[in-house]
DNA sequence: AGCCAGGCTCTCG
DNA sequence: CGAGAGCATGGC
């Protein structure tokens, strides 16, 4: 089966889907050279499929394939995956002519044309994705993630290429603290992982609703299991539902990024950040994937690594 | 050896 | 509440 999808504004799909790429390999989500492998799990099905893109920003186009399925239920969930993938929703235009206005966000617009922050394929997975990267280089978290998704993940192949199936929260939920050990997980994350699935699994945690609730609302609620601060629920609210009007103020990138480009160096404090970005309204969330890109490019041409 | 890395919980004033 | 200590884990 194949699916065409073609995105309302400009879209560069490398650097959208760089994430799964510039920290280390994602077993789940395979960016290779001109294809993008993931499996879809729909009521205990699992169907692998492959993204391609072509043309450039201002007009491009993306092909869907799943092999071996002629579903039209499948074809509405791949869709709309990919769909939140490459976050077909963002509204980039609004964004770019409103950082016509702030001089830093203005110059970040050329290198990163059509770059959109890709959004979590799902809750769970960003959920636990997050509980992996807190307090932690990204690289290791991308490490101790992968070692948990070939562990508790099913393997799947797709177009000849292995990869696994996120780890379904019935699954985590039968997981011991021990197992999550051995892979250099913390024991407090084993345990934070680990009950998040059991909410998840026994239907405390629905996410559908969550979906529909207001952003302060979705941080009180999430902030109310034992090991999501604040932190993660402003990530979940950015990268997993697309809300535009949020920006983590207490990620140690993002204030990086405030004090580099707004800052000279200093900086600035969390309220300060969180006061700039307001302004930003709609669109803080592109703002900061933006800074975060725009610092990491501006790293790498000095010279350093990440 | 010691600091750093895209935090969280708990306690105390 | 807001600040601060304590906590874990591996990389460099």
């Amino acid at each position: 089966m194949r699916i065409h999808l073609s995105p309302d504004g400009p879209l560069d799909v490398p650097q959208t889907l760089a994430r799964y790429r510039i920290w280390g390999e994602d077993p789940s989500n395979r960016l290779g050279d001109g294809v993008f492998r993931r499996v879809l799990a729909l009521d205990g099905d699992l169907h692998g499929y492959a993204v391609r893109w072509a043309g450039p920003p201002d007009d491009a186009r993306i092909m869907i394939s799943v092999p071996g399925s002629r579903s039209s239920r499948v074809a509405t969930a791949v869709s709309a995956e990919v769909g939140r993938l490459l976050f077909l929703e963002a509204d980039v235009l609004g964004f770019y002519r409103a950082a016509k206005s702030d001089a830093v966000l203005q110059g970040l617009i050329a290198p990163f044309y059509g770059m959109r922050p890709t959004l979590a394929p799902t809750p769970f997975e960003m959920l636990v994705g997050a509980v992996t990267a807190q307090q932690v280089n990204l690289a290791f978290a991308v490490t101790t993630r992968g070692r948990l998704v070939r562990r508790f993940g099913r393997p799947v192949q797709v177009e000849g290429e292995r990869l696994y199936a996120f780890p379904a929260p019935e699954t985590l939920a039968k997981a011991k603290v021990r197992d999550l050990r051995r892979m250099q997980f913390s024991t407090r994350k084993a345990e934070y992982i680990i009950g998040l699935a059991r909410l998840v699994a026994r239907g405390e945690l629905d996410f559908g609703r969550l979906a529909t609730c207001p952003n302060e609302q979705v941080i009180a609620e999430l902030t109310r299991i034992r090991g999501f601060g604040r932190w993660t629920a402003e990530w979940f609210l950015a990268r997993a539902l697309g809300r535009g009007d949020v920006c983590p103020a207490g990620d140690l990138a993002v204030r990086k990024c405030f004090a580099h480009f707004y800052a000279r160096g200093r900086q600035p404090s969390e309220r300060a950040i969180r006061r700039r970005a307001a302004a930003w309204g709609p669109h803080q969330n592109l703002a900061i994937h933006y800074l975060l890109a725009g610092l990491r490019r501006a790293r790498a041409k000095a010279g350093g690594g990440t």
